[in-house]
Parts: C-alpha cells; sequence; structure tokens
DNA sequence: TGTTCTTACTTGTTATGACAAGATTGATAA
DNA sequence: TTATCAATCTTGTCATAACAAGTAAGAACA
C-alpha cells in the first residue's frame, strides 16, 4: 500500500519548513508520538511530504531547538520526555532534592583539578587571585539520563579532600554538613537562559543549540563566609525550577 | 590590496562549520567586533574562508543560537549586547526592578482580551474552569529594546479595570497596591529555559531557537488570595535573574 | 555459538545553484 | 527638495547531489 501523502499548502505564504515543523509537533503533542519513541527517518519524511531532505532537516532542527526532539547520529530521531523541576526557595543539593521526590539520580566527575583562581572566582570564594582552588566536574542524571553539568569550586584543602568522597551517591553539600561540619546557611543565585555549546553538549548529551538554565551559586556558612561557588547548566528541555518568594524583602 | 584569507585546517577532523564558527566566537569576545556592530556579511565570509554558504551559515546558525550574534533579514548580521539581570528575591513588577537599577524601561499592550480560563489559569487563580479571566499581553523593553513578553491572567474585572490605566510608564503591581488597594505578598515561581518560537520572536525581535527564560509566576494578595497569574518570557540573551536564598527554610 | 564482515539505514557535513524577500543606496524625475 | 524607481546587497527558503560517519541487522565463517 502507498504511503499516505501529506497534506500541505504549497500555495500558502508559510514557508514549507515551517508547515511540516507544525505537523510534527502536533504529532508530538497529541501523542501520535510518544516520548522516546522513534520517528520516522529523515528520507521517510522526504517521501511523505514531497520535498527536499534539507526542508525536513530545517522542520527537525526547530523541533530541537524547542527542545521536543533529539537525534542521534546514524541511529534516528526521537520525541523527548517531559521535565523534572527543583524547588528553588530551598538550598538543596540535587540528590536531596531529587531523591526526596522519588527520582533516581547519582553524579559522576568528569574533571577534577586545582588551579588557580581566576577573577571572578576570586572574587566569589573572597580569594586572592591566583590562589589556588580546587574545581569539581559532575555531571548529573536523573533515571539514569545526564540532566546537568555541574562545575564547583572550593578552597583547595576541601576540594582535595571532597574529592576522595564518594560523590557519585552523595551529595557535597551533605559531605561538608555531615562530615565536615560546616553549617551552610545561604545562596546567591543568578539565573539565565543560554544555548548549549558544543563540549557541553557532549558531556550531557545534547545536541548544540539546546536550550540551558544556566545558574551561578554562591553558597556561604552560617557566619557568612563564601564556601562553594558554583556554576549549574541543566538542560531546559527537561527541567526547571520553582519557588516562592516574598514581596518587599530584601 | 586582496582580502586575507582565513587560515583553516582542511585537514582537520574538526568540521569546517565548527571552525569558522569558534574563529568568528574569539573576534567577538576579543572585541574585534563590537555589540551592535554589523558583521562581515554571508557573501564575505564565503570568500573570505572559501567555504559554500551553507557552510557560514551553519557556524553563524550555532552563534545566533548562543545568542552571541542576532540577523535581520535583508540587512545584515550585528553582534548582540551583554544582559540585564532582576533581582528575584524581591518580588517586583519589571518597571519598578529596572528603574531602580537606572535602566529606561517601559511596556507596550500588544493585546488584552476577555475569554475562559483554561484549566492551568483556573487553576493558579482558584476560578472555575472557563470562568471569565483577563488575558494582558505586554512586550517589555530595555533601553529601547524589546526583553521579554508577560502573559498576565487577572480575573476580569480587575483585569478590564487595568487595561484603562497607562500600562505603558506603571507597573501592574504598583497599580493594583496604590490605585487598587491590594496588599501584595508572595508569589510562587517556575523557571526554566526553552527556546524562542516564531511568534515569540516576532514580539520581542529574536530569532527563533534563542534562548528564553520562561517564568510562570502566580502572585497572592496578604489574605492568600491568588490574585495575578504570569507567563514572562525573558530573552536569555540579555537578561538574567538573580537571588539569595536560604537553606533548611520552606 | 560466537565473531567478523558486509550491507543497509540513519544522521552529519559540504557543495552548487536558484529564486524570494527585505533593506539600502543612488539616480532620475517632478 | 522630495518622491519614486531601479540596482545592488543582504538574509531566507528550497532544491539536488555526494560523501562521511555512526548504528543495526543479517549472513557467513570459525
Amino acid at each position: 500500500m502507498e504511503p499516505k501523502k501529506e497534506t500541505m499548502l504549497t500555495l500558502s505564504p508559510v514557508p514549507l519548513y515551517t508547515q511540516i515543523r507544525e505537523i510534527l509537533r502536533a504529532r508530538i503533542f497529541d501523542g501520535t508520538y510518544k516520548a522516546h519513541e522513534q520517528m520516522p527517518s529523515e528520507s521517510e519524511l522526504m517521501r511523505s511530504f514531497e520535498v527536499s531532505r534539507i526542508t525536513v532537516r530545517q522542520a527537525l532542527g526547530d523541533l530541537q531547538k524547542q527542545g521536543l526532539i533529539f537525534k542521534i547520529h546514524g541511529k534516528g530521531t526521537y520525541v523527548s520526555q517531559p521535565k523534572a523541576f527543583q524547588n528553588l526557595a530551598k538550598l538543596q543539593g540535587f540528590g536531596e532534592a531529587m531523591s526526596s521526590m522519588g527520582y533516581e539520580t547519582f553524579s559522576k566527575v568528569v574533571n577534577f583539578r586545582v588551579l588557580p583562581a581566576d577573577k571572578t572566582v576570586a572574587k566569589k570564594l573572597d580569594l586572592a587571585e591566583n590562589e589556588m582552588v580546587a574545581e569539581i566536574r559532575r555531571v548529573r542524571y536523573l533515571n539514569r539520563s545526564p540532566i546537568s553539568l555541574d562545575v564547583s569550586y572550593l578552597p583547595r584543602q576541601i576540594g582535595e579532600r571532597l574529592i576522595k568522597e564518594d560523590l557519585t551517591n552523595r551529595d557535597i553539600f551533605l559531605i561538608l554538613e555531615n562530615d565536615y561540619g560546616y553549617a551552610l546557611d545561604q545562596a546567591e543565585l543568578q539565573i539565565e537562559a543560554m544555548l548549549a555549546d558544543e563540549s557541553l553538549g557532549r558531556l550531557i548529551q545534547l545536541e548544540e543549540g539546546s536550550p540551558i538554565l544556566r545558574i551561578e551559586r554562591l553558597t556561604f556558612t552560617a557566619d557568612n563566609q563564601p564556601l562553594d561557588f558554583e556554576y549549574l547548566y541543566y538542560r531546559g528541555d527537561a527541567f526547571q525550577y520553582r519557588l516562592r518568594i516574598e514581596r518587599g524583602r530584601i
């Protein structure tokens, strides 16, 4: 039986790639294509819509940017899954937040090094520039999928101690509090949206150009000393933050 | 004099478009191309790098996704400017936050309508589904550039009253408090990253696929009644949120 | 039964080409 | 001096084509 010919308005002012994108998007939302299900290949879509491959790729590229699909080189195109969230009002490590909500999570240290603090890190941690600090890079996993890259900067000795701990299964915050005796108190955050670049994309298995929730977090002890400065890069397609704030308070 | 030939490693395993992207990116960061300055055209880059137009477009497409450049159909490619931020711990309207920091800001109402609340809006505002609410859509400007789309839902009568006010220069929060006598107290937020779609992109003059900081905010009065439910879409390339949070508090 | 190789299918990269659509600039005419 | 038009330059859209690189499945061989 002949494959079904897709209906498109070739006389429409709407670009072909936009029409195709909207048709595919509607199919994702109406459940025709389900999360993690493989979508038709580029060749199949070319045949169905009777367009060139570049037109199909442009439509798919947009869906990918919107986080609705992902592609695996040589394998296929898949529908993305909906996202988790963390309550932001509470200063918590990722593991404690996720496990209290029933998600399976762990992290993998992908790099550890001791290096001279750059201007930003020195200023945040109230150290002299070029003073040695520890940098710990971890990829966080949620339900066995990578969800974020976490780059932490701490004073050298603390970092060198931490790297010997089981950072796969334990949060740095809990180790600092329970094992090392620091009273963590407050944190300053700044939050913005960015796009994944190639190296980040490689680490958390996300295509370049995907939306990223980027957070800088500086955590203080109870005596107001900065202790832990982090860059957190969460994939925007799978994660959101929530919080409750008040009016009139600083 | 002959245009300078760009150096590239044609025998490198790194794709040509990636090399070009990194060269251009370095030039943005080192100041060779400055914010709002027009970059070389696609044709000029084709000639300089001796590659096809699609290779150049792919490199530029990536820089665009990273928010470093923007394109104007028929005009050219420009370097983006660095971003502003809002302190998130304080529940403020955009105008009051930005004007207290010396930015020039205003908003434009792009749509107002009264419509039946959908499930989400009804639930957030503690109304019956299909009860009529007011929807106010505004584009916010910072230093005369569009920076966000704000879609507010309020009970019908309040919305119908508000739309008669000068929403170009005044914040809805201040009108609710000072003119209408509501004591705004707290808000719940959820924050995530997404990519701009075509319609949003058109409203805030951003290319599709650019990173967006998307925030849902539900504001309550002092007697804990939900009053104002908003979707806020901030361009990620020009804006970030900051806040200070505490450990151990809910 | 396990391993290796080949084939086929998938997405990634790059090229050439053409025309559409928007913006700008300069020339011309009123 | 102003308005209009044409030419040129810019990005947007779409086509055809070829080869690279990754994955999977099935066949063949040990």
